[in-house]
DNA sequence: TCGAATCATAACATTCTAAGTTACAATTAC
DNA sequence: GTAATTGTAACTTAGAATGTTATGATTCGA
């Protein structure tokens, strides 16, 4: 059950980006942050992109920004981004069992019920809150972020 | 199949297990009806009986039966058997970036809260329930299982 | 008591997916 | 024009999930 490390690894981005206050950063530096590769992260930012969270521009100079205001951004809406078509897996019917063959309706509600209850602990929590806490962490220590 | 898919495995066991009422079924069976191979059963259903949520007896006619009342066997017992250990995965930090390093604090709140969330959805719903809504559905058709 | 059926588990093999890498066209700054 | 960068496709690798084989232990029934 365990979701992908992308999930984190968003938050890591948006939280990145909002430290960096509207300079944009380079797929290279937050790869290094990340540390993985550059390509892993744009495609991951081609998701948030497309779901308007983060901008991004081509060219030398070029790079990534928050397209959304952080106090609005909640762990919700990146969440919907990363998350499986299928938040439990259903595995392989077999026709022949009634068990097997019915399950996925007998289930099919807790399921996505399960979920949606995170909505409610997820919406809560915004960029813009655990960058402040970062902050607080941090107690005004040099930001050097890498 | 995906790691979750042994969620809605074991789901499929204990609604199985219901149905055969005292009766024992074995690895084979089981299998079978989950298009699958003896020994993944055992396995699952290794980490089921470490619970306390079925039985098994071995030797000839041996098999499995459930060791927990159905009307009090919730969907969150059998989901805390089979979750992995980390419900969001952290990836590997680091150290010299700020971000990266504090990251698990910043989010193991949100993280552990919204899996809890998870468990009022759950814990309404007991494998004696999902049986009924199964017999609702098939309406007194023969429980031909496989 | 013996053989067949079954569980428990270890060890190994296979398959699948996520992650990483390479490559290159498109864009932009200087 | 060149260097730096995004966007994406195509391929490779690594690790996890699943499947398989094998074997010892247990139990039933002949």
């Amino acid at each position: 059950m365990r979701a992908s490390s992308k999930f984190t690894i968003a938050i890591h981005i948006c939280i990145y980006l909002d430290y960096s206050n509207d300079q944009l950063v380079s797929s290279q530096t937050l790869a290094e942050s990340v540390k993985t590769n550059p390509v892993v992260i744009r495609r991951l930012i081609g998701q948030l992109r497309r779901q308007g969270i983060v901008g991004s521009v081509a060219g030398a100079k070029g790079g990534f920004y928050l397209a959304k205001p952080v106090d609005q951004l909640t762990l919700w809406d990146i969440y919907l981004v990363v998350r499986d078509d299928e938040f439990f897996n259903k595995p392989k019917v077999n026709p022949d069992c009634v068990v097997s063959s019915n399950l996925a309706v007998l289930v099919d509600d807790v399921y996505s019920e399960s979920e949606h209850s995170m909505k409610n602990s997820m919406e809560k929590v915004t960029v813009a809150q655990l960058t402040d806490k970062l902050s607080d962490i941090l107690e005004g220590s040099p930001l050097n972020q890498c």
